[in-house]
DNA sequence: ATGATGATATTTTTT
DNA sequence: ATATCATCAT
């Protein structure tokens, strides 16, 4: 066998990786050091060398273009079609086997998924059933609580209250929640990966038959995984499994919603025998930018330790701006990139990267102005708009009478003369009948609703059930092309008069042609296209903007950079109090947290990085003063040139690394020693610490954040804080 | 049923 | 500043 084309290319510590025995292994792979290629090769060196039948092999990754790019690279790489291949998310491997294995899941066969959006309605809906006031338990919080008991792994039933009314009423909450979802055949996000675990944990065959299935074991971005995530996988491995991970603990940046990097150490402690291999040579960026980068996140504590390394020049100086305020950020960035563009470099080699997308619209104002062509990542992408998930909602129906989420968003768009009372009366029957919202449609309609009314919701339910005969033989595209115009979509949203409406009939039109070109994986037993087209809206949104072939800058936030790279980098906005962020230096997880960020930002530029920040920034209307971030101060001063320094700046650029750190200086109260972050005490309240200030004079308020007392605002004038 | 008005919050995002 | 959302009036 030859092994060239699996090995040439790679350096040693890539090679080890590689080439490791068939037992545990744990890649830390930092920044720019090829970890996909050693992913991809490594199945390659398994299926090919190793005489592993591809059969055998199981690749997680967390985003669907992160398993597409593996799937085509490890197909090219082997020079032969690898069809069976299991290659995907966390999510979408779930959901196969959910829909391979619905019975024993607990699942009706034609289970629909829902995404964040269609979760979130869901709950509001459940919390006004339930007449709970949304001020004190807030739909997001109740969201956020669903989710991240979910991600542990805890159904309600396993949550106690310890005796706290607020948790009492969430989890109770969290169990309506169950009730509903199990009697409308929902499963969201979360879900998917909890029924996973638990339909392998509650069927030892089941389970068995998958281990004896799956014996190597690729995942990628492992310092993202949760704890249900990394509990399934433990679950396949067994103690036959052998897991082959790779992540950087250094660019962990999803804590907030569940990634936990400790997975990192519990995996060593969980597979003793882990051949733990580092890479660190990158092949990306600068030396420049790697001392940066690396001293910068020398900066954090509990790391893995590793120092990226390049054969590669110095490289320029990293170079660093004040700006005066956020529009003459802008306009310098603007600048740069007019240069870039004249020395003719393609737009889409530079990104501006910032923290938060608020950020955007300067820079994009200027970049108009320019006649700079742009695009910014992130946004609502093509299934999320409203328009398509109307439409969804119909096809839901057809596919599913109880679908209660999609039956609430369609039953009165368009406007067919259901109102609030009707809805709320059929909402009544449903919750003392425990049924669904069809079924107490279908219930009510003759007796309870006034003779108008119960015209309306018949003509509704009669609808929906010609609909889904009329279409029964249709395939897929007639069916949904069937759908937009019969439930009178099309025609709502042509009467809206202007761009809008005109664009959101493109949209629908543009959903016939996705469903056009759906190719349906699964056979007709096991699920209908129908239902794979919608598991496949919600499990892979698609693109936010089209046009990405178009030669232009790239505007987005740091997050979202993650994973790619740009000879051309702006990191924008680089002030304490939005970077890091002001709602993350208090704790020191938050922070160290927001420096991994800071980390992935600088290991995206491959030759030229520039470092804005500005004096004065106007933020929610308000003009605000702000010291450069404190991670400026940690990238060593040989590194650095300053562009431009202005002498009238009174405050030193760089702090010495031993000073407090740098604190947002507000212009109220400044004087007065009032600064975020500062601790002070309240009579009534006790002592806190300063989150948050507005305003100016007698109307300056502060936000404060107290041990016992929770957070509140309070203006400064009455409030009479005491500094400590 | 639709539009005006006012209150409120405003990190990061994938599935 | 601004976007979203609920409430209220028409």
């Amino acid at each position: 066998m030859d092994v060239t084309p699996i090995l040439d290319s790679l350096n040693d510590a890539q090679r080890q990786a590689v080439t490791a025995p068939a037992e545990p292994t744990l890649v830390i792979a930092g920044a720019g050091s090829g970890k996909t290629r050693v992913l991809v090769h490594r199945a390659a060196w398994l299926i090919d060398v190793e005489g592993v039948s591809p059969q055998s092999l199981l690749a997680v990754t967390f985003t669907n273009k992160a398993a597409a790019e593996m799937r085509s690279r490890v197909e090219s790489l082997l020079n032969i079609p690898v069809n069976h291949l299991w290659i995907g998310t966390f999510h979408g491997l779930a959901h196969r086997l959910l829909r391979r294995h619905w019975r024993e899941a607990g699942l009706p066969q034609n289970f629909q998924i829902i995404d964040s959006d269609d979760q979130l309605r869901l709950i509001k809906r459940l919390l006004k059933n339930l007449e709970v006031d949304d001020s004190r338990w807030v739909p997001r919080e109740v969201q956020y609580f669903i989710n991240e008991q979910k991600d542990e792994g805890l159904r309600s039933k396993h949550l106690d209250d310890d005796g706290d009314p607020h948790r009492r009423q969430m989890i109770s909450l969290y169990k309506e929640y169950e009730i509903i979802c199990d009697r409308g055949g929902l499963v969201d996000f979360a879900e998917l990966l909890l029924r996973a675990h638990e339909l392998w944990r509650d069927n030892a065959e089941l389970l068995a038959h998958y281990q004896r299935r799956f014996k190597h074991l690729l995942v990628d971005e492992f310092q993202d995984t949760n704890a249900i995530q990394y509990g399934w996988l433990r679950l396949l491995a067994g103690k036959t499994g052998v897991p082959f991970v790779v992540g950087d603990d250094d660019q962990s940046i999803y804590r907030w919603r569940g990634a936990r990097v400790e997975h990192i150490h519990q995996f060593q402690r969980d597979f003793p025998k882990t051949t733990v291999v580092k890479l660190e040579q990158n092949y990306r960026s600068t030396a420049t930018i790697l001392n940066a980068a690396n001293a910068v996140i020398a900066n954090n504590s509990s790391r893995m330790g590793k120092n990226l390394w390049t054969e590669g020049a110095e490289g320029e100086a990293i170079r660093v701006y004040s700006a005066y305020n956020e529009r003459d950020e802008a306009d310098f960035v603007i600048g740069r990139l007019r240069d870039w563009i004249d020395q003719g470099n393609l737009r889409a080699d530079a990104a501006i990267l910032y923290r938060s997308n608020a950020q955007s619209r300067v820079l994009e104002e200027g970049l108009i102005n320019a006649r700079i062509p742009y695009r910014v990542y992130g946004g609502l992408r093509f299934f999320e708009r409203a328009e398509i998930k109307d439409a969804l909602a119909y096809l839901r129906l057809m596919s599913n009478r109880d679908d209660d989420s999609s039956f609430e968003r369609v039953v009165n768009k368009p406007t067919r003369g259901i109102g609030a009372r009707t809805i709320e009366i059929m909402r009544q029957y449903a919750r003392a009948n425990s049924c669904s919202m069809w079924r107490a449609a279908g219930a009510i309609a003759s007796d309870e609703l006034s003779s108008r009314a119960a015209n309306a919701v018949l003509a509704f339910l009669n609808l929906i059930e010609r609909m889904a005969r009329d279409t029964a033989e249709l395939d897929l595209q007639d069916k949904v092309d069937h759908a937009i115009h019969s439930s009178g979509l099309i025609d709502f949203f042509k009467k809206d008069k202007g761009e809008k409406g005109e664009t959101r009939v493109e949209n629908l039109l543009e959903l016939v042609s996705a469903a056009k070109s759906f190719e349906p994986g699964m056979s007709e037993e096991e699920m209908s296209p129908l239902d794979e087209f919608l598991s496949h809206a919600a499990l892979e949104a698609g693109e936010g903007q089209a046009s990405a072939w178009e030669d232009c800058v790239q505007l987005m936030t740091m997050h979202s950079a993650k994973g790619l790279e740009f000879p051309l980098v702006f990191m924008c906005g680089m002030e304490d109090g939005l970077f890091p962020h002001q709602r993350s230096v208090a704790d020191p997880n938050g922070l160290e947290e927001e420096r991994r960020l800071c980390y992935v930002g600088i290991t995206r530029a491959k030759e030229t990085l520039y470092i804005t920040h500005a004096e004065q920034r106007r933020l929610h209307g308000m003009d605000s003063f702000a010291q450069p971030s404190r991670f400026i101060a940690e990238i060593p001063a040989e590194h650095i040139e300053e562009v431009r320094p202005r002498v009238q700046v009174s405050r030193p650029l760089h702090t010495p690394r031993s000073s407090p750190v740098t604190r947002t200086m507000v212009t109220t109260g400044a004087e007065m020693g009032i600064r975020l972050g500062q601790r002070v005490r309240h009579g009534k309240f006790g002592d806190g610490v300063i989150l948050n200030c507005e305003g100016q004079g007698a109307h300056a308020r502060v936000e404060v954040n107290f041990e016992n007392a929770g957070t509140k605002w309070l203006v400064l004038n009455y409030a009479n804080l005491e500094l400590m």
